[in-house]
DNA sequence: GGATTTACCGTAAACGTTTTCGTCAGTGTT
DNA sequence: AACACTGACGAAAACGTTTACGGTAAATCC
């Protein structure tokens, strides 16, 4: 389509070598020279095929991240950090849906190995032994967020899941509480479900309260099912004070179904949730929430990731610091 | 890396010729050879090089994306919307975050320009004379978001801004109000902004109701704005009984407020917003709105990106249809 | 003043594909 | 037996860069 390094070259009345080389600033020509090949450069409004450049430098400065929904709050925050880095440091980035579906997934890993894509960010799905696979095979570097592996070798950026759920619970014991509920995430998780209900046993068992199975139901981090299981808690008949729920959709759901059934928040009923999305300060009242980074944490995973791609080195994993966000959906019980 | 064609040809024993017509499935071998070859890809692992491909093809099977925000919840859902079509249709999206910043924008354009992308979806910016030229010179396809221009000939995808907000002012009408503030967009917003001002105005004229200074306020479609603009509103002191929001998220806002002002939604105050994002279900009570497909329109813009890359001819630009979901924040006023 | 360095620049190979063109063996036709 | 045709394949050019290598002239050195 447009004039190619050859036309240039043609133009200014120099070798493309040299053409090249006042494109990537390297010596070897004179300052005449350089003048006037920028100027032909300009005058035909030439762009360097950064194609053609990939092809021989091995690198296509860009990176792919997968989700498992783009569109979630959740996803989208830590996207925008990533684009944020990678923007700053000459990458561009391809985002991959997988739907959690293996069979996508695979075929996104595949399509970023044939694009020859620098490096991936993988975020909060589990590492399956056939993802490690390609990803190993690919041989290039790759950072998890909001997810680990203890079996595979990949750096990653999280937040500790069982000491926030930890945090969480405790804070609502130290405001009183002592019948707690928990509307956990999806059934089996090993990466966002299991740990947070370990930290709010834990927490229970630490200030002397039993657990008690009708306290406690499982979601799917959606909103939908946090107004299900807020349901099934009331349904049960078992009195609590307080809930604490494992995500923000679903701590919302807890609210909207807590409202519609006349119950106060925070006066009757106290709500923790966890990620501190957007709607967690919109929501009627603001939600009290424990955050999550998640900005920062895509900001940083890009940059372990672009100094993986710069240096070779692999670089440590990181825990991110939790934080509790009061607002006003936690009070002390009557 | 990898193997490449060539190793794949040498140990298969035929030419590179032969093992990229398998590849690419055309005729001109035998079915012999072509089990060979298939199985000495599966025995070496080889993978085709997109990038040595997209040299010699001109096509990288790659689109590009700018959005204002990534992470809002807008651009995040008609991006899911996107991606979902491209990969159905063998395409990978580039995402890029413009931050509504002029210079960051030109560079992305640039970059896209230069990694050779087969065409561009421009969302919710105003297409100024800079872009048009860049976005001209690429010799792309260009397809426009919930944006437009009479000026220059891209095809867009968008809903009629003046008709739905004339939809939504007509609807709290016809629910008996007659004292309706609007909570704007951005002022000066072409797109977005100006469009449905005109909508309510009209409306309000066409019901015979004087407009009024003083019930309209400018934000600048966030939450924050939202909720200062519902301040202003009732400082002014002029009695109104709905409000028409221009985004979901003032909307939001609005019912915050009114909320800590002991105003009763819907019973006090009725309110309607715009867009029909994930919130709208999620808030206290459910928030009564003008939904706009963003996901559809997603879909829609890639596949009209698509047939322009495949096919060359220029398609027709859509209206999308937008429609009142009816929740819980309107009601005939007392 | 010859030898050596240096600054400047060009030639051509290489990156991994696709595709045009040509070759060659085999088949069928007369 | 001469001919055209077909199917199966290979050689090589092309895509737009970067870079190793070499060359030439001017500058520097002893």
């Amino acid at each position: 389509m447009g004039p190619t390094i050859k036309d240039v070259a043609k133009k200014a009345k120099v070798s493309v070598a040299t053409v090249s080389r006042v494109l990537n600033n390297q010596p070897g020509y004179s300052e005449k020279t350089k003048k006037k090949v920028l100027q032909v450069i300009k005058e035909m409004g030439y762009q360097p095929n950064a194609i053609a450049r990939g092809l021989i430098n091995k690198r296509t400065q860009t990176i792919g991240v997968l989700f498992p929904s783009v569109s979630s709050l959740f996803s989208s925050k830590v996207l925008h950090g990533i684009e944020h880095i990678a923007h700053e440091r000459d990458h561009s980035v391809i985002v991959c849906n997988t739907d959690t579906d293996g069979k996508r997934t695979m075929k996104y890993l595949q399509v970023l190995g044939e694009k020859q894509v620098d490096g991936i960010i993988f975020t909060s799905e589990v590492l399956t032994e056939d993802y490690y696979r390609v990803l190993k095979a690919m041989n290039i570097p790759v950072i998890l967020v909001s997810t680990f592996s203890l079996r595979y070798p990949f750096p990653y950026v999280k937040v500790d899941d069982k000491h926030a759920a930890y945090h969480a619970t405790e804070y609502l014991i130290k405001q009183g509480h002592r019948k707690i509920a928990m509307i956990s995430g999806t059934e089996g998780d090993e990466i966002a479900g299991t740990p947070r209900i370990e930290g709010y046993r834990e927490a229970l068992r630490d200030y002397g309260i039993p657990f008690q199975e009708n306290l406690f139901v499982f979601g799917d981090f959606g909103y939908r099912s946090g107004c299900a299981a807020m349901k099934k808690l009331l349904e049960r008949g078992e009195e609590f004070t307080a809930v604490f729920a494992a995500s923000d959709e679903m701590a919302t759901g807890a609210l909207s179904v807590a409202y519609q059934h006349g119950i106060k928040v925070p006066d009757q009923l106290s709500i923790i949730g966890y990620d501190n999305l957007q709607i967690a300060e919109m929501s009627v009242p603001p939600l009290t929430t424990v955050a999550q980074p998640l900005f920062e944490m895509g900001k940083l995973a890009a940059e372990m990731l672009l100094t993986m791609i710069e240096t070779g080195v692999t670089v440590e994993s990181r825990i991110m610091p939790h934080s509790i966000i009061e607002r006003q959906t936690v009070a002390k019980p009557l």
